[in-house]
DNA sequence: CATTACTCGGACGAACTTAATCCGAGTAAT
DNA sequence: ATTACTCGGATTAAGTTCGTCCGAGTAATG
């Protein structure tokens, strides 16, 4: 339906509570935290970590961490460890196909970027710009600006509790029991 | 591969030899004179028209010819027609499903843009931005600034070539075969 | 030091979108 | 009146995305 796909949303969304400082969650908790699928948010960022976006602490207790500052991890770098270098467009040069030609297109035909091709790279390039200026450390200090100053609390409580309560739950188990 | 697909790409491309003043062509014969699949062009015109980007003449001798000047149609109306309006970005608003909200969300969390899709909508405004700027005018000029000057009338030929071959090779055919 | 359970990480499957094809309906030319 | 060429929509095949599940490894714990 969009351009960019859920993967993007998903993975921006669960990166910002990263940004504050000395926080480290499971991709599990960062799934709840936010409400989406968790199983898919971990394939995330699996591949986020493979991108060097993040750094991966395992066994209990662990879990993901920013792999630089937050103000040095671009939107855009987000982006294409998600998606891959997507192009806006992918020129098949079949300028060189038209029928007028006959077998082999003349030199002026190639010469240079494709017309059509041309506009699109100007298009991604401005896009490009704007998604490159803007990183997670700023989209986390807008959201922060819009929350009542107990927010941060708040957060930091819940990941906390989280935490705690895993291990509650945990001792509650029987061996046997799924 | 691409964010956007290979029907713009076909699309943009049959179009230009319509820019000419005075021209008109069939689907069949657009795609044979780029050498694309003529099958899949003839649904994207459908589109284009539905779109009243180019309007049809049915029957023996029809064609397609733009619905309007070509300085008029722009890259991105082309991409709207094939594409459909599709955002760079959908945001499902997953803002106010954060764990801390409990069931309902605060006021604030809603208010205004999220700040993730806010950036996206900045990107995609530029990008469509450049997109707008560009007629197909502007496009086949360019192509014909390339070529040397008896190009245009060797692709007035072709065309002129490919009908009269049409109704002589029909009548080679006879009626059974297939 | 052995166990426990929590973490990552890749393999697997379902649903959707895109690319391409085929055939039927209508119309201008013959 | 016939012919054949045109558009136009319904159908099919392939690739991508979204989401789930299960196995391997590791820090904490008793």
């Amino acid at each position: 339906m969009a351009l960019y796909s859920t993967s993007v949303e998903y993975g921006l969304h669960c990166l910002l509570p990263l940004c504050a400082p000395d926080v480290q969650a499971s991709s599990q908790d960062l799934a709840d935290f936010q409400g989406v699928s968790s199983a898919y948010v971990a394939k995330l960022f699996a591949t986020l970590k493979r991108a060097g976006l993040v750094v991966a602490l395992e066994g209990a207790g662990g879990g993901y961490r920013l792999a630089r500052a937050a103000t040095e991890i671009s939107v855009l770098d987000v982006i294409q460890a998600l998606e891959g270098h997507k192009p806006l467009f992918q020129c098949n040069e079949i300028r060189g196909n038209c029928a007028v030609f006959g077998t082999q297109p003349p030199a002026w035909a190639n010469k240079g970027v494709c017309s059509v091709h041309a506009v699109m790279l100007e298009a991604e390039q401005q896009m490009r710009k704007v998604l490159a200026a803007h990183s997670l450390a700023d989209i986390a200090a807008r959201v922060g600006s819009k929350a009542p100053k107990a927010f941060p609390r708040e957060v930091q409580a819940w990941f906390g509790a989280r935490k705690a309560s895993r291990k509650r739950a945990a001792r509650r188990i029987t061996p046997g029991e799924k």
